[in-house]
DNA sequence: TTGTACGCGTTATCAT
DNA sequence: ATGATAACGCGTACAA
């Protein structure tokens, strides 16, 4: 009955350390010693007994009011574009786990692809005062991120970088990868591929990768010819059909460099609509649960998921104050886990032309 | 220079409502009551002053003090057993939505299947105060939620019931579920299924799965003959790939029923070693993003899990005191989404026989 | 080593 | 319709 009807329960009556240092027959302030970082300065004597008490009563302290008093709230903010994206929730993880291991929570918020939502999750974040944040933007809401960091708040943009924004930054290294999975194009024998992206819209690591692919197919033009595809937001993807078709009709040892996780899927599909799965190389960007599945095996170049998280989380909490300057822009290496989606198709092909 | 070093800054000076009110020339409770419920309550000038000096000093309230004192943290938390796994990302998904549309924020928590993970969660969201609770458990920890229970905050579990502990449930309809999978996997021609799943643990959804799949096989003895195979938690699954090689070689129209999406993904991988992904019937419960892409496509039966999603947060909203009595268990129907997996592959076996 | 007293930013209560 | 003031539960100078 005394529950609130329509709507969620207030928070009920708590135990206060007021009523575990009457219990006890201490101060306040010796209980709130004892569960601080000042435990040491205590006597045996009242520590076993404030102790007990807290126990008998089944004491719990409010994070709430502590973090009001004590301006630290122990909570990490982060800003997710797509949570069902795998990169996402493997990187979500690795910073999980670091939360875990210095005693923060994390409040994670998914912004759907939406940048109005962004700004909105940014807000609410703000609200409860998160000692830090870890975004993976839009790109769009450059003025809301201005303004966090101009108020000093800590921020670790992972995957992408705003420009104009002057924050830590973790990511993939995107030239090397890019490098690595042309490098094992070429030495399989394909000799056209096709780089498809989602639309670049301001994300910095997609316009990396295409930049390092224009420029790295430029510099082996003896070897590979490359084109570029960017698909549109509508899922429909008859374009990409039909590109791939060309593709397939035109080319003697044609290849698909996918950009991300989202992208090899939808070609995957398109290639699955055409029948032509294991008629073409494929190499894509993130390691997925089904690449070794699919299309013979699809060769990845695999993100440190873990590490990048982990090391967005320890950049927060070290500040990144290096010697003072630009904040550093650390990358991670990607690493090819070459499949059937590569090396079982050049060769053969190769030897027909 | 004033930042913290070697740890995360301390909440910056903030705009108060008080340096509002100066502002404004008006009372503290006047601004309070602007930013709440009772706005209509001022008068337009009041309300337009108070407007003017928020905007020009940029004033954001402090959600931590506001709950203290109005016993409103607005923090719903969620604790998911596998964040990797896509279903939980989809509900999450749905519970995120209406959480959204009701002005709650989610802190969600991932116990990466540990139980004891789960019960650290759980304490530190109880520390939050969050407003309720939707909780994907292991099972294990029935004593910290049944003390949560008593405590009156309001929970919702996901998926998984806990004996003993009566809360609101919401999730699939386990027997309709199975039902329509066997009724396909018969209508397709096929004899024999193996229903592979991972280990009951405690865990509802799984239990109950296995035994409508028990019992409906009992109820069609002459049609189909069914087994049990339980995976193990190391991920070696040679025992599985044995299972699998066996039924290949002794049954004439074998099928495999995965219980869940992890089971469903070790099962491919299991087949695609034996080189036998489209030399058996496969059926798995939970629709994924590579379904489509494996095995000629796999035959799922998918959940609702956006409606399951926000029908949790809606039952947490309402308290589920519908005329009182037991709390209401609320169950979604799955829905066949019939692939290759199935439908090319009964009947020309059969007609081998 | 221990206790007193005040303040964190807000909302609730009571008064006007 | 508006304001003054006391809480909310805890941390922390400062005093003892």
């Amino acid at each position: 009955m005394d529950r609130a009807r329509g709507a969620l329960a207030q928070r009920s009556k708590r135990i206060t350390i007021h009523e575990v240092a009457e219990d006890a027959g201490v101060s306040k302030t010796s209980v709130s010693r004892y569960l601080g970082e000042e435990r040491k300065l205590l006597s045996e004597t009242l520590q076993t007994r404030i102790e007990a008490s807290i126990a008998r009563l089944g004491f719990r302290p409010d994070r709430i009011a502590s973090s009001l008093r004590g301006r630290r709230t122990r909570l990490i903010g982060m800003v997710v574009a797509d949570i069902t994206n795998p990169y996402t929730v493997m990187m979500m993880h690795g910073v999980e786990t670091a939360c875990r291991r210095l005693g923060y929570t994390l409040v994670v918020c998914n912004t759907d692809r939406d940048t109005e939502l962004e700004r909105k999750h940014l807000e609410v974040l703000r609200a409860y005062s998160v000692e830090g944040l870890v975004i993976n933007t839009l790109g769009q809401e450059r003025e809301t991120l201005q303004q966090l960091v101009e108020e000093g708040l800590p921020i670790v943009l992972v995957d992408r970088q705003v420009e104009g924004i002057d924050v830590l930054t973790v990511g993939l290294d995107n030239r090397q990868a890019i490098r690595l999975g042309l490098d094992h194009l070429a030495e399989c024998g394909f000799e056209e591929v096709l780089y498809v992206t989602e639309p670049l819209a301001g994300i910095s690591s997609r316009r990396e990768r295409v930049e390092a692919f224009e420029t790295q197919i430029q510099a082996r033009s003896g070897q590979l010819t490359g084109a570029l595809l960017t698909l549109d937001g509508d899922h429909q993807d008859q374009a990409l059909i039909s590109r791939l078709e060309r593709l397939l009709r035109e080319s003697t040892a044609p290849a698909v460099f996918c950009a991300n996780a989202p992208v090899t899927l939808r070609v995957c599909q398109a290639l699955d609509r055409l029948g032509a799965l294991k008629d073409i190389g494929l190499i894509a960007i993130d390691e997925q649960d089904w690449s070794a599945l699919v299309a013979g095996g699809i060769t990845t170049l695999a993100q440190p998921t873990d590490a990048i998280g982990e090391a967005a989380m320890t950049a927060l909490v070290q500040g990144g104050h290096d010697g003072g300057g630009e904040p550093s822009h650390r990358v991670f290496p990607a690493t090819l886990k070459p499949r059937g989606s590569t090396t079982a198709r050049a060769k053969p092909m190769h030897s027909n032309a």
